[in-house]
DNA sequence: TCGATTCTTGACCCGCCGTTCCAATATCCC
DNA sequence: GGGATATTGGAACGGCGGGTCAAGAATCGA
């Protein structure tokens, strides 16, 4: 009963998550946010509420997706081993695309720079981990089930232990770590697996 | 032949160095920088340059004291993994107390936060990073000698890896893992080197 | 067609940002 | 003591930060 809206919200809130990526939080001023949705300040505000506000959602969405495609990565059939490999093949390659920009993790970059001082961010990071955790331990379960992997291996820390190595990565890779860097580091991660 | 400083220029640099510590480069205003070192503005301006120079100074006095920190902890004598367990306990311990504000790793932090969009620092932690690879790679060679862990070892791969699981437990720390979380996942990393 | 309602536009606000400037001050050498 | 030289304190700067507001534009139900 009133004007519609004149631009799709999904859109303009992967749109922010894009400067929030590549910028972080701070560094992304609601200037840079407004340009790249395309859309103006007021509608910003009315539409979101405020800067932190709209990271949130964006980060929430951030977290949604990677989840999923996590848990895509992670159900498909086969050894345990091989869809690790391939997931972390996924996961580092393209890293020396230029066109990235080292984004990187949006989890890791966040909980870097704002979940020690912002609650809210701190506890969707600590979901989101949770969730992430879940996934690997369920399929290093699935793994001892099927006979491949030593029912002694201690499945949480294991999934623990892969987010570490997860979060690792991201920093490598800000760092400017090589793609022949990253692929080192996977594989003898890995190599833990190997001999358990 | 002039006035001299009243203030010690290390003393002021280290108080510099926590302010960037625990709120990042841009979250620190040079007002809390300021504050913390004691000294007025100007003087600032005067000793260091600008922000960013000043945080470039408190980088490198940080890398150059974190690197001789890993020497010290690498140079002891005894098998390498006792060694390495003993460094990343210290790594980890005291991560509860809540006096630390989560700070982390300042060159994770900053590998994160400026590395893709700041050459300076990129260099700088670059430079650091192949430092501190380098003393657990001499670490691990030694282990080589005297037999502890088989010279088929990639060595270099190895202190890459080593490299990852602390940043990863950068990461972890800020995100608000307990010791027990970090203590697991460095008994887990440390696990690789059991049965080479 | 018209009023109600909501969105858009663009100017505007205040406060803090990093930075500079200058007068006052303290020290050194002579 | 007296100049030369640097540092200090504190005010001031322009600019940009996030956030608001008022007026016009677009859509709806009636």
């Amino acid at each position: 009963m009133a004007r519609p809206r004149e631009f799709d919200e999904d859109q303009a809130l992967a749109a922010a998550l894009e400067v929030f990526w590549e910028k972080g939080y701070e560094a992304a001023s609601v200037q840079d946010l407004t340009e790249r949705m395309g859309i103006q300040k007021a509608s910003l505000y009315n539409t979101f509420g405020d800067k932190h506000a709209l990271f949130v959602r964006a980060l929430a969405a951030y977290s949604t997706d990677t989840l999923e495609w996590y848990r895509h990565q992670l159900e498909r059939p086969g050894p345990v081993r091989a869809t690790l490999a391939a997931l972390f093949h996924e996961l580092t390659d393209g890293c020396d695309d230029e066109d990235d920009d080292c984004r990187g993790c949006l989890c890791v970059n966040s909980a870097i720079e704002l979940a020690p001082h912002d609650p809210a961010i701190a506890t969707l990071l600590e979901q989101h981990n949770q969730a992430q955790e879940e996934l690997f331990r369920s399929a290093l379960v699935r793994a001892q089930q099927s006979g491949e992997v030593p029912v002694s291996l201690d499945t949480l820390a294991a999934a623990r232990y892969l987010l570490n190595v997860i979060a690792g990565l991201g920093v490598a890779h800000k760092a400017g770590a090589s793609r022949d860097w990253l692929h080192d580091t996977v594989r003898f991660s890995l190599s833990v697996f190997d001999r358990h």
